[in-house]
DNA sequence: GTAAAGTCTGACATCAGTGTCAGGTTCAAG
DNA sequence: CTTGAACCTGACACTGATGTCAGACTTTAC
């Protein structure tokens, strides 16, 4: 498909999906005139690149991270370095910090939701 | 307690401090000279502050939720108003949406974490 | 009263992903 | 072949919280 099927399918700008190419987070193949061509895999990719955005990773670490997922197609997967595993320990406990930050936020909301919602008294 | 003391306490910068009362998150007395002057629940206010920024809300957002918490102090708290009631819903459904694609995200991540640490094949 | 540490305001810089526009090329349908 | 939609690259703008710096003032300790 082109870029414009894969912004319509993924919901991701045809702005950002070129970003993402050259930030090595996605490949596309290219028509004799240059024009992009993605796979069908292309859409869980970007789908997942933009939850590991929200999740707070950089492209520069989403790119090392993606090559060595395990991959249901079974690509040819790097291993991690011990580096990376160490960066990536490291984002999972922001992540789990996130997570619980989030929650608070969340429930301070409903509180205040619930208030707000109340029947007032008379 | 001044502005110092208070970064400190909270880990969040002097700059961050000033900034959060330009728009209008946090109050200060000042001294006769004009320094800022906290008083305790300060420090716990700013950890608030902080933890409704990672979940994404935004400075005015966060202006018009503050007085509407049920304050343990028991403050003059005013009432959401339906308009604030709707975009703070929004706001928990963004934040339940950010929860569930950070615990996709952590998964991802510590299944790479996991493959990359598990014992090499002989 | 003086020195040192702390604070003030205001301005400009930064980050990284995304929006947007311009000027040109490619593709698909008629 | 033509036309319009889709796509290309490159450049610049924006956002919004935060970093940083300059120059001046305040506070505290001696």
């Amino acid at each position: 498909m082109r870029i414009g099927e894969l912004a319509r399918r993924t919901g991701v700008s045809e702005r950002s999906l070129r970003y993402y190419e050259v930030q090595g987070l996605l490949v596309s193949d290219r028509t004799a005139g240059g024009q992009r061509e993605y796979a069908e895999r292309a859409v869980d990719r970007v789908i997942l690149i933009q939850e590991l955005f929200a999740a707070g990773l950089h492209s520069k670490k989403i790119a090392e991270l993606l090559p060595c997922m395990r991959d249901p197609d079974g690509g040819p997967n790097e291993r991690a370095t011990p580096e990376l595993v160490t960066e990536l320990t490291a984002e999972r406990d922001r992540i789990d910090r996130m997570i619980g930050d989030l929650t608070t936020s969340r429930a301070v909301l409903d509180d205040v939701i619930t208030t707000a919602t109340r029947e007032l008294p008379a």
